[in-house]
DNA sequence: TTCTTTCTGGAGTGTCAACTCCAAAAGTCA
DNA sequence: TGACTTTTGGAGTTGACACTCCAGAAAGAA
């Protein structure tokens, strides 16, 4: 994967279609079965090793699965890697509903705070985001991959959003409480957090980071 | 490097000694001129691609230097990590002072986040933080790294709240600010803003952060 | 100068990792 | 059943990479 290469073609709409990409193939049941055992082994590896040092062969062991298999069902490794990153995109999106759809209000943003707090210490702060080690590994390596990372970004971040503004809306929050700073503030803080969190083997970094910005969020609380 | 295995020895006096550092070597000048010319090489080259990606040629070759001098200076790969660490640790508070030095004012506290947006608009949002980004790639693999990288997060972080701690003194922040965790919050937020501008290739989230958390540091201005 | 230590060149080694290939087993569908 | 497509096994290839080794050049100490 070093160097990576990706080829893309423009096609007569317009649209940009991904040659050597592997999710718009026909699989059986089987196979697809196969595919998410490929996907759910490389997720594990990638998020304990990283990309780099996640091998091909290390994946196949984990999956049960010949190497054959593994370009049957991903053109190459960056391939794989994209799926991983849809993958752990998913998968942290649903570890955090339900809510993460219902953060509109602040004891439900204190719930959100808990929980990812309560994540990080239950995995005694090993391992930091998911898609925060591959967006730092990856981001300036590899200009497909950004663009997923940018995309789950915005997946994650979108709830958030919805949620302030919903409190806006609904009046718990002044009129003109830009929404979408906080939203984007919390989710940074969320970020610099798990890599603090993860680096110091603490979770103080997690958690007065989130403190601060709910703190920051309630002085525009309204009446 | 891969399963990083690091020896260490407890002396009779119970501290640690680290067989196969390098750094307590005796160089000549001029060996200690190749030594540095080799960490800067690999430093630069470790921002780019990360320390997976680094390979020891690609150093040798931009350091203009041979296999045996590599060897020669350090006993291995790690050690040569360690020292990237370490000198991009220096360069990183160098390149922020005297600033970092005297943020002891909402003036100066402005400055600094302006010095930082600024940095990361002159490289395009290329590349995130030199040694957050080490941290996600090395924190759970490497108990040594992780180790100097914690310390050199400790390095950013007391400047920060020994800046804020004098405002307090001085009555520019309430009596009973915690000004440690706002110090954090700084730090984090930094980190945060900087992954997530780097992948979204827009320095938003590093201002948003940023300013995020000077606000809240606003509402405990004394009077 | 002579002795010793440091510094440097460069070929070599063993291992591992990504990817390929051919052919056979298993499933699909007429 | 028979033609087909999909799925699988596993050996092989190619290159990269961390690290070693030996010997010679340069520098320092006496």
């Amino acid at each position: 994967m070093p160097h990576t290469t990706v080829k893309s073609v423009t096609s007569a709409k317009g649209a940009v279609a991904q040659v050597g990409s592997s999710s718009d193939r026909k699989f059986t049941a089987k196979g697809l079965l196969a595919r998410s055992r490929i996907i759910e082994a490389a997720s594990e590896l990638v998020f304990a090793n990283g990309v780099a040092r996640t091998g091909i062969e290390d994946v196949q062991k984990q999956a049960g699965v010949s190497a054959s298999q593994m370009y049957h069902y991903f053109t190459d490794k960056d391939d794989l890697i994209r799926a991983v990153i849809a993958h752990q995109t998913d998968d942290l999106l649903a570890a955090q509903r339900p809510v993460l759809d219902e953060l509109d209000s602040f004891a439900a943003l204190e719930r959100w705070r808990d929980l990812v707090i309560d994540l990080q210490e239950q995995r005694n702060c090993v391992g930091g985001c998911p898609i925060g080690s591959i967006a730092a590994e990856l981001a300036d390596l590899n200009p497909r991959a950004r663009a997923d990372l940018a995309d789950s970004f915005d997946r994650w971040e979108a709830p958030i959003r919805a949620g302030l503004a919903r409190m806006r809306a609904r009046g718990d929050l002044l009129p003109d409480t830009d929404t979408d700073a906080l939203a984007l503030a919390l989710l940074v803080v969320l970020q610099g957090g798990l890599l603090l969190t993860q680096t110091r083997r603490n979770t103080a970094p997690l958690r007065v980071g989130l403190d601060t910005v709910l703190a920051h969020i309630r002085t525009y609380a309204a009446e």
